[in-house]
This record gives structure tokens, sequence and C-alpha cells, in this order.
DNA sequence: CATGCCGGGCT
DNA sequence: AGCCCGGCATG
């Protein structure tokens, strides 16, 4: 009965995957890339550049942790009763770079940002080199726990849902660190973006995508995500100029705010 | 430790 | 508005 629920389930975008089913298969390591081509913002209702940031909140040190997604979606499985309707569940796009993770509604959105925060490109989109689209990734949320765990800026659990290139996901497993191996192969990156932008001699090189999602790495609570406000990559004015030369210093960097000459 | 900067204070 | 700093997070 459960097994047969289950296995017709299986292509429900809600299903948080066995530990080892999930990945225990070698996934498929090609450059996924079209496939879903350009959503192009299709999703964000009316918020237009829709900036749903999920990650920024700098209080979250030790969740009672109640209950959660896995057993969550367990019970929700097994209760016919109350059956979600359709569409529980919303498609967002994660920022695959270094240590940013960021987190917006639109796929569009999500190429503006790492188009000007990463590539140091302009922000129109036809500047886009469709480089973009190897910086980020999809994901589905559960929209009922976005909706009140919102509220209480909990952890977001997300679910991963695309071509398989890495999961952005730890397993449950403390043993089972993500296969690193795989990064290698699926994480060229043609280096024919010569960064313009600033005159900084500053360059972007390209990285590995962390395939850690901003979860906290161990912890007995499994799934703890961590909305950990990442430290951007350019050298600001204090740094560049030194704590001498102060005067140098844009103002936002003399008053210790963001630094506005050298942008992320 | 240094860096970046949020939040908040003071003028 | 401009100016400054405590304190925290990040690496
Ligand atoms: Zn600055």
């Amino acid at each position: 009965m459960a097994a047969a629920a289950l296995t017709s389930l299986s292509t429900s975008p809600l299903l948080l995957g066995t530990p080892a089913a999930a990945f225990s298969s070698e996934p498929g390591l090609e450059p996924w890339k079209e496939a879903l081509g350009r959503p192009a913002g299709s999703y964000s209702s009316s918020n237009n550049s829709g900036d749903w940031d999920l990650a920024s909140d700098p209080s979250s040190p030790s969740t009672p942790s109640p209950p959660l997604p896995l057993e969550a979606a367990h019970f929700l499985f097994g209760e016919p009763a109350q059956r979600k309707r359709k569409n529980s569940t919303q498609v967002m796009f994660q920022c695959l770079w270094k240590s940013c993770g960021k987190v917006l509604s639109s796929a569009s959105g999500m190429q503006r940002h790492i188009r000007v925060v990463h590539l140091g490109r302009q922000a129109e989109p036809e500047h886009s080199d469709g480089e973009e689209d190897f910086y980020y990734t999809e994901l589905d949320i559960g929209v009922d726990m976005l909706t009140d765990g919102l509220s209480s800026l909990a952890p977001v659990s997300l679910t991963a849902s695309m071509p398989p290139a890495f999961p952005p996901l730890e397993v449950p497993e403390p043993s089972a660190l993500p296969p690193p191996r795989m990064l290698s192969s699926v994480c060229r990156i043609h280096s024919d973006h010569a960064y313009q932008g600033c005159l900084a001699p500053i360059h972007l090189e390209p990285q590995a995508p962390t395939v850690r999602a901003c979860f906290s790495p161990a912890l007995p609570t499994k799934f703890t995500a961590n909305p950990r406000k990442p430290r951007g990559d350019a050298k600001k004015c204090r740094k560049v100029y030194g704590m001498d030369r102060r005067e140098l210093w844009c103002v936002a960097c003399r008053w210790k705010k963001a630094c506005q000459r050298f942008l992320d």
C-alpha cells in the first residue's frame, strides 16, 4: 500500500528522497544547460523583480528543532485525509557561487544576480552570455513550510529537483559526504569571460560550485538550513587602501557601512 | 587575528 | 541628512 503510493509518487517533486537511494547510482554527469531553457521570471506572479530573500538572517543559533521535513513529509504522504492541492511546491533558484547561496524566486533575477554580482557584468539581460546558467540551480520548496516557516524565520528545507548535476542537499548520513569527484567533470567553465566591470585588477576565478548549499555540516538535527550571510569576494576600500590612507576610502567604508565603490 | 558591515547612536 | 562606533559574523 504505502510502497505503491511511494513509487507512484516518485515523480512528485516533494519527495525528500531516501538517503542512499537518491544518490546511489551515479548521477548523470553532464552539462544540463537548456532543459528548462529560460523560464524567464515566469513564476514571479506579481513580484516583478522577485527578491525572495531567504538568505539573510543572522539569528538562528540553535533552533529547538521541532518536527522536521523528513517526518513531516512522511506523514504528509500517508495522510490522504488532508491532501494538499497540487500547488504545494514553489520553485526557487539558488546561486551556487562560492559562498553566496542566494535564493531568488525568478530565474531572470538569478541570472541578473550572477551577472552583476559574480561575473561583474552589466545587469541587462542582453549582456547575457548564457554562462549564468552554470552558477545557479533550481530547487523546489514546499510552499506550506515557506508560508509558516517564513514567519518564524526558521530554516527552510529545500528539495533540489533538476537535471541532477550536483546534489545541493546534505544527506542525513553522518559518514556520507557528497561525492566530490563528479564535480570536476561537471564543472567545466568556459573561461571566455574576461572580467570587465571595474578597474580593479581583480580576476574572478570561476569556482567549483560548492556543493553544499549552506547547510549546517554536522548537527544532530538532520536538516537545518543555515542562512549564513557570506562575505563578498571583492576587496573593499579598507583592504585596498589600508588603515592609513583612510581618507581614500569611500564614504560607506569610512562609516563602516557596505562599500559602495567595490561592489560585490 | 583582520575584514566587512548591520544596527544604532549622536549631531 | 552626515558622521561615528560597538559588536558581530565571516574567513
Ligand atoms: Zn568602499
